[in-house]
Parts: structure tokens; C-alpha cells; sequence
DNA sequence: TTAGGGTTAG
């Protein structure tokens, strides 16, 4: 069958397209109405005109192919392209540089670079354009052939065509892995050197390139240095920031916007939010959910997901729910982060009835609903119902399990002491293991106290992740709770050697809509006098308690000797204590795992004072219960 | 009348 016959599409007349015929001004309207469709992004409905202007015996000329390939390109209808590309040869239109430029961009979104290529090449150089280097060169970007698309950039400039600003809009975004970024400060270096840098889509393409390499720093001076700065720009930094963890930096510059009065939108709010749920930055979150409400973007399925995952990661699972629950559309994203959010405060039984529901609404799991609900069994000890997911994930699914898929289970197996089968499982596995396969298993070896497997698990994590401090700490810890003091001093000495240091543990607590930090004997708040002399009074104030100094003679109870300390914790409590009135819940985030010693000195200062305290883990809230962490940190 | 580009959740 011919391409045409299969496409739907009628014979077309050969017919020389030139702006002067009168066929050609009968075509005008159709040409008209064709591009009106195409800008609106009514893609289908441009291409039935297209074959209803042919029915009705109106040629295309020039004019109507950008459109119509437009279209093809959008919805990757590379046959149809094919018969349009038929289309314009035999109208003659193919020498037309637009013509030329919206074949080498349908070809380039089809993936078919050697025919936009040949399209290309094919054309007399004298018609070659800037407009059709720029199309072939960001085609290259788009289908990751970076230095061909630099190449053919170079034969432009030999060629003395002009460089403008969607040529650095096609090369860019080329350079946005880590291993590009000398290429991409080069071309930085060219669009100042070209005055290319006052566009203000080349400055949000920049700043893009370098928070994509990692280069917060480079993102946030082109930041500063645009001089007119648009929605998309703050855009760009925020989830930038959010993006590279550093969820301070965004509310910071959220609050800048709200300061200079710039309305946010969705994208704006969703790093927001993200930022708000990384650091369990829950009144700020309130604060944009009202937002969210003021704006009218209420219906925002992505805006919605983003507040569960706030909510649930702030450990308000009921309000989670509601917003769940009051979601017309629910994405597949809306099932995985209310699952994940019962996974990860300990409520398995709901995850895995949410799962099931989802899947009778008719929803097909995918990969990553999978780590959820997997985690979710894992920490909540429901190994039979993880295993009998884990087989239907390939069996019912067709879902080949990634090494995330596997550290669940090795978790899950590990959790509940069956240590051969997880051992046994990572020999099994189809896809290379990772740090965090072995990593499961290391910290299963730590509960179940197994010391033996415990040295195989972190030989083969540290080959994989030698410069993961986390690693070495775990394996200290288990030497220690074996009371292998050797164990301990060589490990310490490898870090040594490999010049590790422990990440620093920082503690924050959120007040007025702003997070404060500390570090262990932060003198850095505005506050620190004062911060400093309630931390006295209170490490005084526990020495008094009869409970304390009862357990300390008697000798009763060891983890009641706490140690005196200006640990970050410690600091983030008296600051609540300053600036809360009694009755207050005051919730102290922890990057890392709280120590046991600080878990007690609250529990021992809550008896003190009239205010409620919650530490939580920033990204391990399963590790606590009612507040209390259950890990020792011996560090 | 015509082409080429930048920011978004688990």
C-alpha cells in the first residue's frame, strides 16, 4: 500500500507553489486557518484541515508546509512527515528556507537526523540560513549528539552567518551534564563576548545549563546579573535550588519574589513545596497551600501531589489524606506519594490497602509506585505481602525490577531477620547491584548483629561508593555493639586514610514561616546569647530532676547519664524555648540521625517545661517512634 | 501569511 493511501491522504497535482499564482491567494485562508490551529497546539485538527484543503483541490504552497510539518513534528508522525516531505518536492517548495527548516525540525523531533541531514545538505548553500543551522544544530542537542551540533556551529560561523539568540537557545542545553560544563562556559563566554547575554531566554537557558551541571553557584550569578529578570528566571533558581538540596536557599528567595511583589505560578509554588517537604518546613507549606487557594490553582494536580508529599513528609498524614481524597483527578504520581507517606511513618496495612485500591481503579502500576509500596512493607514488617509484590511486579506487570526494587527487598528480607535470603537475592539479581543494595543489606547485618556478613556487605558497598561516610559509620557501629574495639580504630583509620569526615549533623527548627539552622556550637543565630544561656539554665534545670540524679547514684539506668554538650538539637531547643509560648509543639528536623543522647535530654526537658517536643529525621521518619529514635549513634 | 528556543511533582 502506499504511504499516501495508508496516511488517508488524496493524490496531490503537482502544482509550483509562488506567492504570485492564483492558486496560491486561494490558499491564503486555508493557510491561515492551518497556522492558527498549529500555534494553538491543535495539532490532530491542523493535519484533518490539511487534508481537507487537499480534497477540496487547494495545492499547498509554501506557506502551508511549516504549519502542517509543525504538526507532524509535535505529534511524532513520522510517516505522515514522510508524504508532506513528498508533498513539498513535488510543489517545488523544497529550495524555500522555511520549507527546508520545518522538514530538518520535523525530521529532528522524529529522531531521524540523517534525513534532516540530507535535507540539509542537499540545499543550495546560498539558501542556508541561520534560521536552518539553528534548527539542525539544536536537532543534534535534542537527539544528544552535542559535538556534532558544536561542528556544524563552527562551519556557520566560517560560513560569516550571524549567530543570534535561538542558536545559543539550540546549543545549551547540550551542555547540561556535568561533563559538558567547560563546553557550555565557553559558549557562556561567547554570548557575552557577542552581546547575546541581555536575551532574557539565553540568561533562563544558562542559569538552567549550570544548576544541571550542579553549579549552584554560576546559576545564582547569572541570576544576579540578569538585568531584567521574568517569572520563568525565578522559576529556573528556585527549583534549581530545589532540585540541588539546598531547600534554604529557595524559601529564602521565595520570600525575595513575595517581597518584590512577583505573583508566583504553579512552577513556582511546586519547588516551593518540594523545599518545604524536604526540610519538614510545615508552616511555611500551610502558608503556601493558602496561597494556592488565593491564586486559584486549586486544580493543579501537580500542585496537589506536591502538598501530599509536603504534608505527609511533615508527618500530617490526615491532612495528606484529605487532599488526596479531595482530588478529582488523581495521577498515578497522587497514588505514590500518599503511599509512600504511610510507608514511611510505619503504616504499611493502609499502603498496601491504598495499592490495591489504585490498581482496582484501573491504574497500572509503573517502577516507581513499586518503591513505595515495597518500603512501605519493608518498614512496617509485612515481608510475605513485599515478596508476593515484588513477583507480581514482573509476573502481572512486566515490570523488570531496578537495583531500587531489589534494596527494598534486601531491607525487607534483612528487617525481618531472614539474612541467606537477602544475601541470596543480590546473587539473583539481573542488573547490577548498587551502594544502597548492599547498604541494605549492612544495616540488616546491624540489627541481626551478624558481623561476618556485615565486613562482606561493606567490602563490596565501599567498592561501589568509597567516599559514602554513612557506610563506615555503619560499620563502626556494628564493631562497637560486638565490643570489637579493633574493629572500630580500623575502620576510623581507613576514614583517616581516605580523608573522610563525618557530614556535620545540623538541626532546624521553623518559626514564623523562616527555618533556623545549627550546627554543633553554632554561634552564628542572632540570638546566640540567649540561646546559649537557656541552654545552660536547661542543662542545669535536668541535672536537678529527681528521676535524673536518682538513676545517676543508683547507678539504675545508664542511658540517663547524658553528656553535657552544645549539640545542634540541643541549640534548635532552647531557640524554640525562647521564641514559642508554652503549650507549643516545636518540631526539631534532623539532617542526619539525632543521637540517642539527645533523644533523652528532651524527654527529660519536656518535664520541665510546658511545651511539646517531636524530633524528626529529615529523610528517615521511620527510624522514630512517638519522637523517640531507635537507632544509636555512637559517633 | 512562512521557521528555530528556555522553567514543572513521586
Amino acid at each position: 500500500m502506499s504511504l499516501q493511501k495508508r496516511c488517508g491522504l488524496p493524490r496531490l497535482q503537482a502544482a509550483k507553489a509562488t506567492t504570485t499564482s492564483t492558486a496560491s491567494t486561494t490558499v491564503v485562508p486555508w493557510n491561515s486557518r492551518l497556522r492558527e490551529l498549529a500555534n494553538q497546539c491543535h495539532f490532530a485538527e491542523a493535519l484533518t484541515l490539511y487534508r481537507q484543503m487537499l480534497r477540496s483541490g487547494h495545492p499547498p504552497n509554501a506557506f502551508t508546509f511549516p504549519s502542517a510539518l509543525k504538526s507532524c513534528a509535535a505529534l511524532s508522525l513520522l510517516v505522515t512527515g514522510k508524504l508532506l516531505h513528498g508533498h513539498v518536492v513535488k510543489t517545488g517548495c523544497e529550495p524555500e528556507p522555511f520549507v527546508q527548516t520545518s522538514l530538518i525540525s520535523m525530521y529532528c523531533r522524529c529522531s531521524l537526523i540523517k534525513n534532516a541531514r540530507r535535507v540539509f545538505e542537499d540545499n543550495d548553500s546560498s539558501r542556508k540560513l541561520t534560521v536552518c543551522y539553528n534548527a539542525l544544530i539544536s536537532g543534534y542537542t535534542s537527539n544528544s549528539k552535542i559535538s556534532d551540533a558544536v561542528l556544524l556551529f563552527r562551519r556557520m560561523r566560517e560560513a560569516g552567518l550571524s549567530v543570534n539568540s535561538v542558536t545559543m537557545l539550540g546549543l545549551i542545553p547540550g551542555c547540561i551534564d556535568p561533563v559538558h560544563l567547560g563546553l557550555g562556559m565557553c559558549l557562556h563566554g561567547c554570548i557575552i563576548k557577542s552581546g547575546l547575554d541581555i536575551d532574557l531566554s539565553v540568561g533562563n537557558c544558562l542559569l538552567t545549563m549550570y544548576v544541571k551541571c550542579g553549579s549552584v553557584d554560576y546559576a545564582r550569578s547569572v541570576f544576579d546579573e540578569m538585568p531584567g529578570k521574568g517569572l520563568i528566571t525565578w522559576n529556573a533558581m528556585i527549583s534549581g535550588y530545589a532540585q540541588n538540596g539546598l531547600a534554604t536557599h529557595v524559601l529564602d528567595l521565595y520570600r525575595e519574589m513575595e517581597f518584590l511583589g512577583i505573583r508566583p505560578d504553579p512552577v513556582t509554588l511546586v519547588g516551593v513545596l518540594s523545599s518545604c517537604a524536604h526540610l519538614g518546613a510545615h508552616g511555611v507549606g500551610r502558608e503556601v497551600e493558602q496561597k494556592i487557594k488565593f491564586h486559584g490553582f486549586g486544580s493543579n494536580t501537580f500542585l496537589s501531589n506536591c502538598l501530599i508529599n509536603m504534608y505527609a513528609r511533615c508527618g500530617n498524614l490526615v491532612k495528606a489524606h484529605a487532599i488526596f481524597n479531595s482530588m478529582v483527578e488523581k495521577s498515578i504520581v497522587s497514588w505514590t506519594v500518599i503511599i509512600g507517606g504511610y510507608g514511611m511513618h510505619g503504616h504499611g496495612e493502609i499502603a498496601v490497602q491504598l495499592f490495591d485500591e489504585m490498581v482496582r481503579t484501573g491504574i497500572r502500576p509503573d517502577k516507581t509506585i513499586f518503591v513505595s509500596v515495597l518500603s512501605a512493607c519493608s518498614h512496617a514488617g509485612l515481608t510475605e505481602k513485599g515478596l508476593e509484590y515484588f513477583t507480581a511486579m514482573e509476573r502481572k506487570y512486566g515490570l523488570q525490577p531496578g537495583p531500587e526494587h531489589y534494596s527494598c527487598m534486601v531491607d525487607l528480607l534483612g528487617r525481618a531477620g531472614r539474612l541467606k535470603e537477602a544475601e541470596d537475592m543480590i546473587g539473583s539479581m539481573q542488573v547490577k547491584p548498587d551502594g544502597a543494595v548492599w547498604g541494605a543489606l549492612l544495616n540488616a547485618c546491624k540489627i541481626h548483629k551478624n558481623v561476618d556478613l556485615a565486613e562482606l556487605a561493606f567490602k563490596r558497598v565501599i567498592e561501589l561508593e568509597p567516599r559514602n561516610v554513612g557506610y563506615y559509620v555503619l560499620l563502626s557501629n556494628i564493631y562497637t555493639d560486638g565490643e570489637n574495639l579493633e574493629g572500630v580504630l580500623n575502620v576510623r583509620k581507613m576514614m583517616r586514610e581516605r580523608q573522610l569526615k563525618k557530614e556535620p549533623g545540623y538541626s532546624y527548627v521553623e518559626l514564623k514561616g523562616k527555618v533556623n539552622i545549627f550546627l554543633a556550637g553554632d554561634r552564628t543565630h542572632h540570638q546566640t546569647v540567649e540561646i546559649y544561656k537557656m541552654l545552660y539554665e536547661l542543662e542545669s534545670l535536668v541535672k536537678e530532676l529527681d528521676e535524673y540524679k536518682e538513676n545517676k547514684i543508683q547507678g539504675k539506668n545508664e542511658e540517663l547519664l547524658i553528656s553535657e554538650g552544645v549539640h545542634s538539637e540541643r541549640l534548635a531547643i532552647a531557640f524554640g524555648l525562647l521564641n514559642t509560648l508554652p503549650g507549643t509543639e516545636i518540631i526539631v528536623i534532623k539532617n542526619l540521625r539525632a543521637c540517642r543522647d539527645c533523644h533523652l535530654f528532651i524527654k527529660l526537658v519536656s518535664k520541665i517545661v510546658d511545651r511539646q517536643f517531636i524530633i524528626r529525621d529529615a529523610t528517615r521518619f521511620h527510624h522514630f517512634e512517638n519522637g523517640i529514635c531507635s537507632c544509636k549513634d555512637y559517633w
